[in-house]
DNA sequence: CGGCGTACG
DNA sequence: CGTA
DNA sequence: GCCG
């Protein structure tokens, strides 16, 4: 909604508001401002939430690392009643923590070992780190430690394996394409932005064999290896053969006029019938064919993009020359068995008298010659029979390799433009340019066939860098400095997971104890007594158990990997593999030792992880990347959608239909029809706030947000209490959005909804708001939590802010802080735990249904 | 092999 | 279907 | 895609 609009509907003149505007802006911060008068609110002494006060002191917030999320008491101040909540913390709370459990204040935990694998291990570890070793603390039974955080009464004393927590809003900077303050922000994505690819003009690579492998061969391998690599790789193998065949008719017809010559030269010439005039007359055309075929192989369209009567008129004329040279395989063995001159020798089954057989050869030899010649010409027309057929055989590979592509769930795509990956039985790299745009080639891995099988053999998706026919950029050939197995299988088709060889390379070694954070103490250490109560890392499939970093220290590339491998699962509807991958990514960044020397066996254990994301994680430390990952950065339209879902109101479905639509650009979005999907902020203005929208937000200016916000709620409203939620407070430097939780005194009659419109109103009248996304409908009182999204910008001159406004009811504001606290995961898994539990369903604020 | 968070616009 |  |  436009500023005019809102100053309209708000009854001020434009110079009014003008007015208005600049008396407000002195008093963001700070003092309270003017109490409007139609409203006539007694506004409070302002003061902040502990949780950004205490647990954000100055300093650089980026520097922080520490755990941002454990589940802990928060007095409710008004009621007294402990509403234990979770809270973000810093790195030294975290060392205060575990200062006081190992004072013996942590409550009591039975340690359980790891099936296998993993024994202790008599080491000089420091027993500070005791409780972060995966050695010492793999698996606990615990009590559970949920049920107070949210008012259930029941607490069911349960034992449950326990560990893995995550987060999962942070830092995705790297999915992010357009960032508001480059150039051309809009621009559609490229590929070189993300690999920073070069120009193609490096060799491909033949061997991704070590030395040391190659020496191991022997020599059988060593040329099958060198054969396959040649077949693959090679340009001018297509050339060879057709070479081969080139030199098949020729002799066929060198044959045929000989045999003819010798015959006529003594007036015999129907002694083997007519099969040598008939190779004659057939050889002329076949090498007209196979030149024509030459042609078609090194400088025509390829076959695989013809249409389909090109196909098939192609196809019509190879049968042609099969039903040919059938005829003349046939005739010449008929010519040779019925030949006058008797071929057969006298004890063949196939020899018999014939009316007058008879031979005007002169010599016995000269006979010889002829048969010896006939015997030639059958065994060269079936050859070339056979290399006809041949040729069929490769069109109905093309059947084939369509049938695979379907059955491995890709999607074949008969115009290249819509493939992300290209196929070809293609080798000459001239050729391939030939065909191929250079957008195709910088954007797309071309690979040989020869992939497909593999990947299909292999049942994951194989590193496709051995398989490409012409240079892949940087980007995919840059983890060839890493030796690996992947490349060991080489050119060649690997028949067993990769990750089963992999084994054997990864014999077990030692854990190494890592903490989070930095390892110095911090100076102060406050709120020790807040922290008594936090867990240490647990293997649990609950999210909810486990302390998280905000960033890994140890695998935060990976994690930002997988949480690629995520959105593409996002973006392809896959949500339970989505939400693997989201389990997966938590449960690693959680992980308090380095997982990079586990063999998959150790870490299958890790809750969340299981066989493929084991195997992928292998792939990762041995490759240095994830061959799914590299094939997604290189996606043109998955990271198109993904800019795509970067707009408000527009997800997964609405970015595929607008890709499949033809859009490219997020410009494209805002010319299509009935795009306005979310209440107030449809594509176009989504779009315009985008610049602004994707710009992150610090907590100083959250603060200030916020308390700009409660200062004017409370010009109208008592007893405001709030705090800012989301990512903020599971101790993020910087968010995308503010969530600004507030709730008031109990004794207030209006419910959530009016106080809300209220405020809405209020902002609307600042004015300090641009636009409202949506707003709770004043309904029945039993509404006791209403949300208002808004983009706030207090004057044109600074950015546009995502600001959520959470109104509550007292009863429920410690319910809401953790609702609106999140992960996403964790609510998921809060909620998950909840039914196991048994706990009876209430609402998202712990009324009605569950949480 | 079933289930995977939940409410609301 | 999108968002929190 | 993982877990029970």
């Amino acid at each position: 909604m436009s500023a005019e609009s809102t100053a309209a509907q708000a009854g001020s003149t434009p110079d009014t508001r003008a007015t208005s505007l600049r008396s407000r802006s002195g008093s963001v911060s700070g003092d309270a401002p003017a109490p409007m008068t139609f409203y006539g609110g007694n506004p409070l002494p302002l003061h902040l939430t502990p949780i950004l006060s205490k647990t954000r002191p100055a300093g650089p917030a980026s520097e922080e690392s520490g755990i941002s999320q454990m589940l802990q008491p928060f007095t409710d101040v008004s009621t007294g009643v402990a509403v234990p909540i979770c809270v973000p913390y810093t790195p030294a709370q975290w060392f205060a923590w575990r200062d006081l459990r190992l004072q013996g204040a942590h409550r009591a935990r039975k340690l359980v070992p790891l099936p296998n694998g993993i024994e202790p291990e008599p080491s000089n570890i420091d027993p500070y780190d005791a409780d972060i070793n995966v050695e010492q603390a793999p698996l606990f039974i615990t009590r559970g430690a949920l049920h107070d955080t949210v008012g259930w009464e029941a607490q069911a004393e349960r034992t449950g394996r326990q560990n893995v927590h995550p987060e999962k809003e942070e830092a995705q900077k790297g999915l992010t394409m357009h960032a508001a303050t480059e150039e051309q922000w809009n621009a559609p994505w490229m590929f070189d932005e993300t690999l920073g690819a070069g120009p193609a003009s490096a060799k491909v690579p033949l061997e991704g064999v070590s030395e040391e492998k190659v020496a191991q061969m022997t020599d059988w391998q060593l040329f099958q290896y060198h054969t396959r690599a040649f077949l693959l790789r090679n340009a001018y193998v297509p050339l060879l053969c057709r070479a081969v065949n080139v030199m098949l008719l020729t002799s066929t017809l060198a044959i045929g006029i000989v045999l003819r010559r010798k015959l006529r030269a003594v007036g015999e010439e129907a002694a083997v019938g007519v099969s040598p005039l008939l190779a004659i007359i057939f050889s002329p055309p076949s090498m007209a064919h196979a030149i024509l075929q030459i042609w078609f192989e090194y400088f025509s369209l390829p076959i695989g993009l013809w249409k389909l009567s090109s196909k098939l008129w192609y196809t019509v004329l190879e049968l042609v020359f099969v039903c040919l040279w059938s005829a003349e395989l046939a005739l010449a063995m008929d010519n040779y068995f019925t030949s006058t001159i008797v071929c057969t020798a006298s004890n063949s089954p196939f020899y018999f008298i014939r009316e007058g057989a008879r031979t005007r050869l002169e010599h016995q030899g000269d006979k010889d010659t002829v048969c010896n010649l006939q015997v030639a010409l059958i065994c060269l027309t079936f050859v070339s029979v056979i290399v006809y057929l041949m040729v069929f055989m490769r069109v109905d590979d093309y059947e084939r390799v369509v049938n695979r592509i379907r059955q491995l769930g890709a999607v074949h795509c008969e115009a290249k433009e819509d493939a992300n990956i290209l196929l070809t039985a293609l080798r000459a790299p001239r050729r391939i340019e030939a065909h191929t745009s250079e957008d195709d080639r910088l954007h797309k891995p071309i690979l040989a066939v020869a992939w497909l099988d593999a990947c299909a053999d292999a049942g994951i998706n194989v590193d496709l860098r051995p398989f490409a026919v012409y240079p892949l950029s940087d980007a995919y050939s840059h983890a060839q400095k890493r030796e690996s197995f992947l490349q060991s299988a080489g050119a060649c088709v690997p028949t067993t997971p990769w990750f089963k060889r992999a084994r054997l390379a990864f014999p077990q070694t030692p854990l190494t104890p890592v903490v989070h954070g930095t390892l110095d103490p911090p100076d102060e250490l406050d709120d020790r007594e807040a922290w008594r109560h936090a867990p240490p890392w647990t293997n649990t499939e609950y999210a909810i158990f486990r302390p998280t970093p905000l960033q890994s220290a140890l695998h935060q590339p990976l994690v930002d990997t997988l949480q690629l491998l995520r959105q593409h699962r996002r973006l392809t509807n896959d949500a339970h593999s989505e939400m693997a991958y989201m389990r997966a990514a938590a449960a690693v960044k959680a992980v308090p030792f380095a997982l990079e020397p586990m063999p998959v066996e150790q870490l299958v254990q890790v809750k969340g992880i299981g066989a493929k994301m084991a195997g992928l994680i292998r792939q990762f430390y041995t490759l240095g990347t994830i061959a799914e990952a590299d094939t997604i950065r290189a996606d043109a339209a998955i990271q198109t959608m993904l800019a795509f879902t970067s707009l408000y109101g527009i997800g997964p479905k609405l970015a595929e239909k607008a890709y499949n639509e033809g859009c490219r650009t997020l410009q494209d979005l805002t010319s299509r029809k009935k795009t306005a999907l979310a209440a107030h902020l449809g594509p176009r203005e989504s779009l315009a706030l985008l610049p602004d929208l994707s710009q992150s937000i610090p907590r100083e200016e959250a603060e200030a947000i916020a308390t700009h916000v409660v200062a004017l709620l409370r010009t109208f409203l008592s007893h405001v209490q709030y705090t800012i939620a989301g990512s903020f407070r599971r101790g993020a430097p910087q968010s995308n959005d503010v969530d600004l939780v507030a709730t008031y005194d109990a004794s207030e009659l209006q419910t959530p909804a009016q106080i809300l419109h209220t405020l809405v109103d209020v902002l609307r009248a600042v004015p300090c708001i641009t636009h409202i996304v949506s707003v709770a409908r004043r309904k029945g009182e039993s509404d006791n939590v209403h949300v208002a999204q808004l983009v706030y910008r207090t004057k044109p001159t600074t950015l546009h802010r995502r600001l959520d406004i959470v109104m509550a009811r007292r009863m429920q504001y410690g319910a809401a802080l953790l609702g609106w606290t999140g992960s996403v995961l964790f609510e998921r898994d809060l909620r998950r735990w909840a039914r196991l539990q048994g706990f009876p369903p209430r609402d998202s604020y712990g009324w009605r249904t569950m949480f």
